[in-house]
RNA sequence: GGUCCGUUCGUCUAGGGGUUAGGACGCAUCCCUUUCACGGAUGAAACACGGGUUCGAUUCCCGUACGGACUACCA
């Protein structure tokens, strides 16, 4: 009988939900739903002092957004809650017990200064390590330096303690990780990690192995920045006797930044215009406002795609997936190793493809609210109008609120004219073409619609023997100020008449000056 | 500095002892078009370096270089 997958993501409250771990969720998610089994959900934070309101809602949120909900979490609980690590404070004592009894870990009262001074004194001696370790800690104020009595009169006067963890001096550790495979590290190396805080906390280190194994998680499937305290999490396993039952691990490359220097971070955003946070987040401390994918006019769908791309592939050369895919798809073996360079323009490219599939009433909804994020304010139209435009201008844009600029004109007449476009373009010919249309328009009483104002124009331009190209150009210059655009008949139909010949007469008389 | 991990077009990547080293983004040119875009076609563009192993290495091994992560009573 094999075990039900479980996985968990376990992000910390302490920002907002960076890029990279919403890629971490959804390995995650991937990986238990195509498992049938159960993605929990999380909340480390043991460190009170970096806790930030609103950031567990803030982890839901994005969630939700993307359609990742977890099975268990503290939010929808859980047959192995509590799920925030703070609330589960009281169960880790006894595995700190249970460490110090077997001669795994030990008392130490040090204080920073004394911390300090140590490795003060190491760097001075030019050592090459300068950790807390087997060789360090026979200098140190700790239960194996000092003698049981000592101890005991430390901690009856109330002295601030931690428990670290007592690391073999020469032990090879090795395990097999999903994705790097084989990875090994010398214990001499490594140090004794604090385990448990002297506010009776447990670090990340013990929390994580003590709460993986008591939510009977299967897989760790987290970030590679990992890696090298995975040594000390192995270990950890075997002391508190759960060797057999250690979930796998699976180390996932991390983004690096688009100009490749290091890991992708909230200065980023701003640096290369790409968002690094999938909402929109307002940082209580900074007051800064940290622009996210789906305010930017991300779909999620899009993003869901182009990140599960970033580190994974399926061998084939298919492009496109949707979740649902992605789900029957994915597997651990294709998880590459090499950290990728965020690119900015594949998750613009992935954007546009999802939006020329998208229906137009969803992209219209996404039009209005970057408007209105944008304090643009739109014009009283039916949805049906707003929904040609939608149509006219959907080939021609990567993100939804693209259109508010892309077709200001059609909002609002041009103030300027384009330079070049009037060079070229606008002369006599043109300029009286313009007139004769502007005169044909007013006479005329047909149903303004881009097939008859066609007809309209093919008409006038067969009378007068022009060409289609000669022509068009000036008529769209007064029309809309610019020299390229989208199908013109369309979007006079859209302005209305009235509008229209305002604009042609505008233009004759300003750029005839 | 130490430890761990990595290295295929500019970027995301496929591949893997003998391939014209494949795709995508971006870029360029051409076609379509009332222009811009979409779409289509074409093109430029990569196995970090040095040693081995081998008939043969981009692929396996070892070094070097470069890059990244970690090195907190942060996760």
């Amino acid at each position: 009988m094999s075990q039900q997958v479980r996985v968990r993501f376990a992000p910390s409250p302490t920002g907002a939900l960076h890029i990279g771990g919403v890629r971490t969720a959804l390995y995650n998610y991937l990986f238990a739903r195509q498992n049938d089994g159960v993605f929990v959900l999380r909340i480390e934070d043991t460190d009170q002092t970096r806790y930030v309101a609103g950031a567990e809602d803030y982890i839901y949120e994005s969630l939700e957004w993307l359609g990742l909900i977890p099975d268990e979490s503290p939010k929808v609980g859980g047959n192995y809650g509590p799920y925030r690590q703070s609330e589960r404070k009281d169960l880790y004592r006894q595995y700190v017990d249970q460490l110090i009894e077997q001669g795994h870990a030990y008392y130490a009262f040090d204080t920073d200064q004394e911390l300090e001074a140590m490795r003060e004194r190491l760097k001075a001696a030019k050592a090459k390590n300068l950790s807390y370790n087997a060789i360090t800690r026979r200098q140190m104020k700790n239960s194996l330096t000092l003698d049981a009595q000592a101890v005991q009169e430390l901690m009856d006067a109330g002295t601030p303690y931690v428990v670290r963890i007592k690391m073999p001096l020469k032990e090879e550790i090795r395990f097999q990780d999903r994705v790097f495979d084989w990875v090994k590290a010398h214990s001499s190396t490594l140090d004794d990690k604090v385990l448990l805080k002297s506010d009776g906390m447990p670090t990340y280190h013990l929390a994580n192995v003590v709460d993986d194994y008591l939510m009977k998680i299967t897989h760790v499937i987290r970030g590679k920045e990992w890696l090298p305290s995975s040594y000390l999490h192995v270990l950890l396993y075997e002391y508190l006797g759960w060797g057999e039952q250690r979930p796998e691990f699976v180390h996932l490359p991390l983004i690096l930044k688009p100009s490749g220097e290091g890991k992708l971070s909230k200065r980023d955003a701003q640096e290369y215009g790409v968002p690094v946070f999938p909402l929109e987040y307002h940082d209580p401390k900074s007051k800064e406002i940290l622009t996210g994918f789906r305010e930017e006019g991300y779909f999620s769908e899009g993003l869901i795609n182009f990140l599960a791309f970033l580190g994974w592939n399926p061998g084939t050369e298919q492009e496109i997936f949707s979740l649902k895919q992605l789900v029957s798809d994915f597997s651990l073996d294709r998880i590459g190793k090499s950290d990728p360079v965020f690119p900015v323009d594949k998750a613009k490219w992935y954007n546009q493809q999802y939006l020329k599939e998208m229906e137009d009433s969803r992209i219209l909804a996404m039009m209005k609210s970057r408007a209105q994020h944008q304090g643009i304010s739109l014009p009283d139209w039916e949805d049906a109008k707003f929904t040609a435009l939608v149509d006219l201008m959907k080939d021609r844009i990567t993100f939804p609120g693209d259109i508010l600029e892309e077709a200001s004109y059609v909002f609002q007449a041009p103030e300027s004219y384009d330079e070049k476009t009037l060079k070229k373009k606008w002369n006599e010919v043109s300029s009286a073409f313009v007139k004769d249309l502007k005169d044909t328009f007013a006479k005329d009483e047909g149903a303004w619609e881009a097939e008859h104002i066609k007809h309209l124009l093919q008409d006038l331009i067969e009378k007068q023997e022009l060409k289609f190209g000669k022509v068009m150009a000036g008529v769209r210059l007064a029309v809309t100020g610019l020299g390229g655009g989208p199908d013109l008949m369309v979007v006079m139909e859209l302005i209305g008449k009235e509008e229209t010949l305002a604009r042609m007469e505008k233009a004759l008389s300003e750029l005839n000056k």
